[in-house]
RNA sequence: GCCGAGGUAGCCUAGCUGGUGAGGGCGACAGACUCAUAAUCUGUAGGUCGCGGGUUCAAAUCCCGCCCUCGGCACCA
């Protein structure tokens, strides 16, 4: 038995392209385990607790509990949408799942593996709330640079556990955040080092995660898992706290098979017998939750330990990093299913494009001609053209097929199967796509059309050849292509959903053909210049969000900046920053010292003597561990600085209004 | 800056425990065909295998240095 999961997503905004490049892959490797007689479990859920949730539905004007099942809902049905088809799709905020965690966190207090310590944790009095990880703002007690959440330490690469970090400020509202001592309790991933260095030394896994977890392993700090929040799954071990999200979120994968299981299989033979694979496909993003945090919860509780991690690539947009924020992104529900294109051509697209490990790059222009080209002309066509001859002319084939095509299809599907085993998708695509490339060729020699004239009975033989190619095809497609496929598997009288891939190489005394129906339909240049243009489009509005803040200010308020002329004294390079620069500015009364981020454009030895823009009364901060008293003012040009410079010689200290 | 992954023709990719002229697909170009959604088939062109050193009889493949891209962390007051 096998149990195959995905990566949860965060309840907490809508389903993206990025989303489907775990999922569709996690759906086609289950499709085709079953096609091989494998009992597959299959199973997923929306991820719902953390702050993030709690903040962004009260900006919303909603509980966490109905923000969360808008977003549960959108997900649960795009994922349906797109052929994604899961034996259970739950989410974490359910009681079901709240139980599993308790029992699972209670064995790990009982393993002795928490315990309690005592932390200084920030604390908005203004916002009225303790700030967990990423809303806090400070410094860091290593090195003192700036830092943020729950890491920190300016390249060092150290973690920093709650309380850690000085003067903290809310990351909500921009107030200092004050200390607050707090009991919390922790897990002891120290005492796990050895067993993770041999756990990830037989791991099956995509090289990509398994490199950068075993440098991971190497430094492992005990990890805080409570949090002081009212959303969330309660810590059974003291009721005030809340257990931290990426400790409740992977255990969704068990409280999510029991369900999958009830009436059907026993879910602790796979989570505490270990008498199943375990298998969990995730983005890149996770990988150290998956390798390090998990198995080591796991172990403490005493439950089966997953068998392998499949960790896809990122993926980019018309060749771009993807960034919501910036516009390069493709929603799944208003981008692509609303222009009512068939899913299958974004599962081949995103199955077909490159390995499974690399990045992707979506782009609709490549889109169309994968489309146009190889679903279309290249595989479409040969099953089109194979049974549209054979209704026309036949009817009903009896069936004689050469060893040649036997031995061709049985090939393809070893392939097949070398390619899953790999988890390298974009393989078991081009072993596909080559037979139908054979089945084209094959036709193409034949000539059927002008056999027919003369000779009736040497044109079946090609034709029963033909057809066997055909019905291979659609069987080996299918997992990647479900719906096409069964459209087409119409003109045989043949049912996808019942065969396994040996099926293909298994020869029919006759075949019927009935009047096939096209398979997929052309995606029209026009379609994709609409799309090219609603694309820039919203890179350019992004870009106008970012640029323009369209509030408008008083002269009072621009009177309570001190900006003035400063002339630069000296400048020297920030060790171990590409960015920075620190100068000595005469700024009239006094010489500042000034952190700025323009290295990237100005040589040192250039600004010396130059007199310079500085908004004198910003509030001094840490940067890289040195002071930065004021501000150098400068275009942003494509995120270089550019600076402002008087345009006459003006003595230092002039006031700017 | 630290860690990880990469850089092979316009695009995607195989090869990378060193050894037949660096394979394949898409696109481009030319010809053939007409059963098929102007689909298909055959052929042609296109590569300093990121750059520079080194090891070797022999390197895309091993070693050293550098550059660039992507991701994570950090950072750009």
């Amino acid at each position: 038995m096998k149990l195959v999961t995905c990566g949860l997503p965060y309840a907490n905004g809508k389903a993206h392209i990025g989303h489907l490049r775990t999922y569709i892959p996690a759906d086609v490797y289950v499709r085709y385990l079953r096609m091989l007689g494998e009992d597959v479990i299959f199973v997923c859920g929306s991820d719902c607790h953390g702050t993030p949730i709690v903040v962004n539905a009260e900006k919303e004007g909603m509980t966490p509990k109905e923000f969360v099942e808008k977003y549960h809902e959108h997900f649960k049905n795009v994922l349906k949408a797109v052929g994604v088809d899961f034996d259970f799709y739950g989410k974490t905020a359910e009681e079901y799942h709240h139980e599993m965690t308790r029992e699972i966190v209670r064995r790990m207090i009982d393993g002795g593996y928490i315990y309690p310590a005592e932390v200084e944790l920030a604390y908005c009095t203004r916002c009225d709330r303790f700030l967990p990880d990423r809303y806090v703002e400070g410094i860091c007690p290593y090195c003192g640079a700036m830092a943020r959440g729950d890491e920190c330490d300016q390249g060092c690469g150290k973690h920093l556990e709650p309380g850690e970090i000085k003067d903290p400020r809310c990351k909500i509202c921009g107030n200092p955040a004050s200390f607050r001592k707090q009991k919390h309790y922790f897990f002891k991933l120290t005492a796990f080092k050895e067993f993770l260095t041999q756990y990830l030394e037989n791991l099956k896994a995509t090289e990509n995660a398994l490199n950068y977890a075993k440098e991971w392993v190497k430094n492992l700090r005990d990890w805080c898992i409570t949090r002081d929040l009212e959303w969330g799954v309660r810590f059974p071990g003291d009721e005030r706290f809340v257990v931290y999200v990426w400790v409740d979120a992977p255990i969704g994968y068990i409280s999510f098979t029991k369900k999958a299981c009830e009436n059907r299989c026993d879910w602790e033979a796979i989570w505490k017998r270990g008498e199943a694979e375990i298998i969990h496909f995730i983005g890149l993003d996770i990988v150290y939750h998956h390798c390090i945090f998990w198995p080591a919860m796991l172990k403490a509780a005493n439950f089966s330990l997953p068998t392998a991690i499949v960790a896809s690539g990122m993926v980019k947009v018309e060749g771009k990093t993807f960034s919501k924020s910036r516009g390069y992104v493709v929603w799944v529900e208003e981008d692509y299913l609303k222009q009512g294109f068939n899913p299958d051509y974004l599962r081949y697209y995103i199955l077909s494009y490159t390995s499974h490990q690399k990045d992707l790059n979506f782009s609709w222009r490549i889109f169309k001609d994968k489309v146009n080209n190889e679903l279309l002309a290249t595989f479409g066509n040969f099953l089109y053209r194979v049974l549209h001859f054979s209704w026309k002319n036949f009817g009903e084939v009896e069936m004689e097929v050469d060893d040649e095509v036997i031995v061709k299809i049985k090939e393809t599907r070893e392939k097949i199967i070398d390619a899953l085993n790999k988890w390298e998708f974009k393989m078991v695509c081009d072993a596909f796509m080559e037979l139908a490339a054979f089945g084209n060729s094959y036709f193409q020699s034949e000539k059927p059309w002008d056999l027919i004239k003369q000779d009736k009975n040497a044109a079946r033989k090609v034709i029963s050849n033909s057809l066997q190619l055909a019905k291979a095809l659609m069987i080996f497609a299918y997992p990647v292509m479900p719906e096409s496929m069964k459209k087409v598997a119409k003109a045989l009288e043949l049912d996808l959903t019942s065969c396994s891939l040996d099926d293909a190489a298994k020869i029919d005394e006759k075949m019927k053909v009935r009047k096939p129906d096209l398979p997929f339909e052309k995606i029209d240049e026009k379609v994709i210049e609409s799309l090219e243009r609603m694309m820039e489009n919203r890179f350019k509005e992004a870009e106008k969000k970012v640029e323009t803040k369209e509030e408008e200010i008083g002269l009072e308020d621009f009177k309570k900046l001190d900006i003035r002329v400063g002339r630069v004294l000296k400048a020297e390079k920030v060790q171990k920053s590409k960015k920075l620069l620190k100068l000595e500015v005469d700024v009239g009364n006094e010489v500042r010292q000034i952190v700025a981020g323009i290295a990237e454009n100005y040589e040192p030895e250039e600004l010396v003597g130059k007199s310079v823009v500085v908004l004198v009364n910003i509030k001094p901060t840490r940067i890289m561990g040195l002071e930065s008293r004021g501000m150098l003012l400068a275009a942003d040009v494509d995120g270089k600085a550019v600076l402002l410079m008087p345009e006459r010689d003006v003595e230092a200290g002039t006031k700017i209004k």
